[in-house]
RNA sequence: GCCCCUGUGGCUCAGUGGAUAGAGCAACUGCCUUCUAAGCAGUGGGUCGGGGGUUCGAUUCCCUCCAGGGGCGCCA
């Protein structure tokens, strides 16, 4: 990355500086690397200067010139000034910028990764909703955040699995099972009570019907006990289904859907509760067995099997944790949550230490929770009261692409408001658009050219000097710099303002800029230009599949 | 009461320990006889919630107050 390699410049330089004695000894800090605002300050900034002013005892501005003139050569730099209060500005060399197209087109769809994770075996776990029903609007936020986070570490060199967490066990399963069957034998015209506090939702009904239609009355047939575990099963199936299904309309896929139920089954749980046994913590009281989280900093204890016998949910999740790290052997786990399990977080660190693993292995995303609206009005989401509005509906209103946009867009820690019914109507002002239309743009040039039976892949891109061809190229050599931001922070949100300058960059250079020229003294240039777009298009397409969206060819 | 997150133009939100704080939408004004006007150019609009502090420098870090959201179960 060049922002890193000015850094290094500027470290050389102070280092040799100090070697002759223009500056004073003194441990040279790390350099800080700035995109500046204004661009008639370059491209890269440095303020170390104004920290070194004490160190050295001496004035900014003497210290940046004297930086200056110990800076080694390099092919990239263009000039390099000192401004104002001490900084030292950095602007890249045009032949060099130029230069970057043939680099870019080279690399193609893999041009801005970098190798920060080292292929780091990484598991982002996300979504992971109940299995109780269709995924509801408010997963959407979580799926969009977890899906482009986990294209972001890929690009950024981490080994990426993507997982959903199928809670296939415990007290809600059993109550959709319980509903289900009330829903099943009212459509066999068995008069048979909804459980206390069941599922509501109209699709609980639609699902009992598909389940007498294609099972007949069998399950009516045997007792109970035995149909609730066979109708858990064709539930299971048939909800899974469905969200799989609004995933992929979203375009989100996942690796492995890791279920709950086998933790109990082939015996982990009874592993890790010997473990935390030995390692004393764990203690029983009121007829429960807690998980003594608060020796390890927690606010609280936790239960982990209740007075009832039963495993509390969180029991799950030492065990689920337990399979991730020790069994699987990811370095690094990333849980995507809502901002209302945030009070499980310090249980969970606490659990990372009581199973011997380094807190910093496990990263949780909270992102605060959507209001959603419509036309003003708060809606109340809850499966429960079957008071639900789909993310399915949500797609096909305002489509896939739009949503994902705006989700993405805004960082995971604030919280937003999305009115559906504004969103319907103002779908098409979305700027998902102007990033897309950039790209359909470029390939309609594209087209154009071929059609005039122009050979992509020749031209000479020195003759690239005009100043918007030149922006272009510097905006599309910050996607390192973007991938890397959004990697380190765990915000994917980064991408969508760089999305969409880039995509302005374009549409500027396209005002100003004729590509394909019906003038044959214009073919060398023309050439050149179709490889500038061509890249320009790698660039566009990277980012927008970086955010999980797709990339038209025409609009 | 305690804990977490947030408070930036009319609206929805980016942004940064540093050089004149940005975008989209909304409002207003221009621009299609050549590659897609889902575009471009321009105008108006901000005490970066209030007050203290740290710093050469704070919208950014710390404290405090105010406001909003979320959480404080043998639910998940």
């Amino acid at each position: 990355m060049i922002r890193d390699d000015v850094a290094k410049l500027v470290h050389k330089a102070i280092k040799k500086a100090q070697k002759r004695g223009d500056l004073p000894k003194f441990e040279v800090p790390e350099i800080p690397i700035e995109r500046p605002k204004q661009v008639e300050h370059g491209d890269f900034a440095t303020p170390v200067c104004l920290q070194l002013a004490r160190l050295a005892r001496m004035a900014p501005m003497r210290i940046a010139e004297i930086i200056t003139k110990r800076l080694p050569k390099a092919d990239y730099l263009g000039s390099v000034g000192v401004a104002k209060p001490g900084y030292i500005n950095f602007s890249l060399s045009e032949g060099w910028l130029a230069r970057q197209v043939d680099a870019i087109l080279d690399v193609g769809e893999r041009y801005g990764n970098i190798d920060l994770g080292q292929q780091l075996k990484v598991q982002v776990e996300f979504v992971s909703s109940n299995p109780t029903g269709p995924l509801h609007v408010g997963s959407g936020r979580n799926a969009v955040i977890g899906d482009a986070l986990a294209h972001v570490l890929a690009a950024a060199g981490y080994d990426v699995q993507r997982e959903y967490y199928v809670n296939d066990a415990g007290t809600q399963m059993r109550l959709f099972a319980e509903t289900l069957y009330a829903r099943y034998a009212q459509a066999l015209d068995r008069d048979e009570p909804m459980p206390e506090s069941g599922y509501q939702g109209a699709y609980m009904v639609e699902m009992g019907q598909r389940a007498a239609r294609e099972h007949g009355t069998q399950f009516l047939d045997v007792e109970r006990e035995q149909a609730l575990e066979a109708l858990t099963e064709v539930g299971l199936g048939y909800t899974m289904e469905v969200i799989r299904e609004d995933l992929a309309l979203m375009g989100v896929h996942f690796d492995r859907w890791f279920s709950e139920r086998t933790l109990y089954e082939d015996g982990t749980f009874a592993r890790v509760l010997t473990l935390l046994r030995e390692g004393d913590h764990i203690v029983e009281r009121d007829g429960a067995v807690w998980f003594t989280a608060t020796d390890l900093g927690a606010d609280k204890d936790e239960v982990v099997i209740r007075s009832s016998g039963a495993p509390g949910y969180f029991a799950s999740d030492i065990a689920y944790h337990y399979d991730k790290f020790i069994r699987r052997g990811f370095d690094w786990v990333i849980d995507v949550w809502g901002a209302d399990h945030q009070g499980h977080v310090p249980r969970m660190k606490a659990m990372m230490q009581a199973l011997g693993l380094d807190p910093q292995r496990l990263s949780i995303i909270m992102y605060q929770l959507v209001t959603w609206r419509r036309g003003g009005e708060v809606v109340r989401l809850s499966r429960r009261t079957g008071d639900i509005v789909t993310l399915r509906e949500v797609l096909e209103d305002v489509g896939a692409d739009a949503v994902r946009f705006f989700l993405l867009s805004r960082a995971a820690e604030s919280q937003m408001d999305f009115d559906l019914d504004l969103a319907k109507e103002q779908s098409s002002e979305n700027p998902v658009y102007y990033v897309q239309y950039a790209h359909a743009r470029i390939c309609s040039i594209l087209r154009l050219a071929e059609a005039r039976g122009l050979a992509t892949g020749q031209g000479d891109v020195t003759l690239l000097t005009h100043p918007l061809e030149l922006a272009m190229i510097r905006r599309m050599l910050m996607l390192p710099e973007v991938i890397e931001l959004a990697a380190t922070s765990l915000a994917p949100h980064h991408l969508a303002p760089y999305a969409q300058e880039l995509a302005s960059q374009f549409h500027v250079f396209y005002r100003d800029c004729r590509v394909v020229s019906s003038d044959p003294a214009d073919r060398e240039l023309t050439l050149a230009r179709m490889k500038l777009i061509r890249a320009a298009k790698t660039v566009l397409a990277k980012t927008l599949h970086l955010m999980g969206m797709t990339v038209p060819e025409r609009m």
